[in-house]
DNA sequence: AACGTTGACGTCAACGTTGACGTAACGCTC
DNA sequence: GAGCGTTACGTCAACGTTGACGTCAACGTT
């Protein structure tokens, strides 16, 4: 209640104890009676005292914070991974400080360094522009740190990979198992399409590949889309990079007067929130990004509580959510 | 490049003066000479040299972090709003931290004791609940503190509010202007749903009001909606509590065989990322999230740096953004 | 030549906390 | 009743940094 600053003195001062019988106090560590527990406790509670987190990381060299850094919080993908990872941290008794990277490298330098200024335990990481080496480099450099779907992996990067490349050949299977045969990609410039492209050209080898690419964006999905019906008129199905390009190829279809799915299936990638809602029910590639969070989140933490160096690659299943667009 | 752990000592020795005259140099501070600037800057290259901002802000008092606090990531308010926080407080040197309270009293009261260990200098808050009062607390207890779009204000917190409830007057307004007379208001539990059925009722005063409630979510706008047209089946507009419900309610009114707009106007509020790219492309109502975020921080900014307590209540207006959906 | 001023450092303590270690009092054992 | 272990504390230094202040040499002024 009172004016929030006071201190382990404050509280030692007003019960007549020494601040480390305090300290003792605070962290339950033991070696107090109960009567002394007691009016420690209390006089807390009265003072309203918190401990300083700074003065105690200085110390222990502990700051249980860790850094999740991401390319943009607008970015689809991330909030839900956020949540993952904030909600595992907090259940080990973590604190998550979030920092955006805008797909830069040297933004991403930028803001693992303010972090580790923070002294933050660790980093899970999404790799800006998709790369690993950035990544080795901070690892070798001895921070404990996490990517999460780096477009290649190191044995020196704890990483842990959706497979998308399964996941797009899941979806390709799909589609020619209701009998598509004219399957377009709807990729784009990003490191993460190639993935996608693999998949998709290796279950559909047999079939001419129709790969068009835009941003990743549903902007970029329009441009993309209409694209691919102006070269290929004939296309019966849309694998889209990510389920904003696929709304988006929805919305191109149905102007261009191509029904879904009838005329042209479509399935996009990610599962975010809003694709069970669109007008046909989209369906989609499902990365489980809380899960993929989660288990980002135990990697690290046991990372840092293990004194040598650790790396470990795990890979995370892609599963496909079948809805009425295709 | 070296391993990460030199401190302001081990430049010092290396270049053979004293840590304080390493501190200055870091800081920029004057009182060297070029020369040994010159010597100091070359040794924290070399090895790597990175100030512990613990250690500082134990001293300054001053972390040059803010926290920023709100219900869920996953919000689809939150992720544009924090962008907004995150850029405009990088621009004069912040670092943000977030949080997330599940709109839960309690839960706010736990993240904001847990900044406050972290001494962060201040903190954006998107109220649980829209309570102000536990704000009012952390205001009178010496923090730092801004609301964004509380359910009422109080002089005691600096807040900066949307124009909701003239969003809302405007949005039926122009739904009455289009010739519209039977409007429902798809509402939720939400507190901050009262304000919007507040300019619903003001507008369309002469018609009979005809307000649903359900969940702000779109599984609930599907619920609301149905409801709509089991009650008033004569309905020609919904205005919903958020546009995931108005993307529901456009889903359920195709269902139903309704067109919009010919049938059915729908307006949402919020404008976000996805509203543009709907099956019509969605009206709604714009509370432009991220200049609301930048003000916030121009406002926690100024109290910051103010000695004396200052607290100030800014309003922010809303935008309605006429699309295919009216 | 004496004096004040300035620049370029250095010294020391403090921020709030915890690790390492010390110690006095008590109870128990034989 | 001497010896020993245990309990419940206390003392001190250290974490990495900066604020306050001191020192010393060089320089300009009169």
């Amino acid at each position: 209640m009172s004016r929030s600053e006071s201190t382990l003195h404050d509280v030692a001062a007003r019960v007549g104890v020494s601040t480390r019988t305090v300290s003792r106090v605070v962290n339950g560590e033991g070696g107090f009676s109960t009567a002394t527990g007691a009016r420690v406790k209390a006089a807390i509670d009265e003072l309203g005292y918190r401990p300083n987190l700074l003065a105690r990381s200085l110390i222990t060299k502990r700051s249980m914070t860790i850094g999740l850094v991401g390319g943009s919080m607008t970015d689809p993908f991330f909030p839900e991974l956020a949540e993952g990872v904030h909600e595992a941290a907090s259940t080990v008794g973590l604190t998550t400080l979030f920092a955006a990277t805008d797909d830069s490298v040297d933004r991403q330098h930028q803001v693992v360094e303010s972090l580790r200024s923070r002294a933050v335990d660790g980093i899970i990481l999404f790799p800006a522009g998709g790369l690993i080496e950035p990544i080795r480099i901070l690892a070798d450099d001895g921070l404990n740190v996490v990517a999460i779907n780096p477009a290649e992996t190191s044995v020196a990067v704890s990483s842990i990979s959706s497979d998308i490349t399964g996941g797009a050949r899941t979806a390709i299977a799909h589609l020619r198992s209701r009998g598509r045969r004219r399957i377009a990609f709807l990729g784009s410039d990003s490191p993460y399409s190639t993935r996608r492209e693999a998949g998709y050209r290796e279950a559909a080898a047999d079939d001419e590949p129709l790969v068009a690419k835009a941003n990743p964006t549903a902007d970029g999905g329009m441009i993309g889309a209409q694209e691919i019906l102006d070269r290929w008129p004939r296309v019966d199905a849309i694998f889209a990079y990510n389920d904003l390009m696929a709304m988006a190829a929805l919305r191109v279809l149905e102007a261009a007067g191509r029904s879904v799915p009838d005329d042209v299936a479509v399935v996009g990638f990610d599962n975010i929130g809003l694709s069970a809602h669109l007008k046909p029910p989209l369906t989609t590639v499902d990365l489980d990004q809380r899960n993929l969070g989660r288990l980002a989140v135990e990697l690290l933490a046991e990372a840092i509580d293990t004194p040598e160096r650790i790396s470990r690659q795990v890979t995370h299943p892609a599963r496909l959510v079948i809805r009425a667009s295709s």
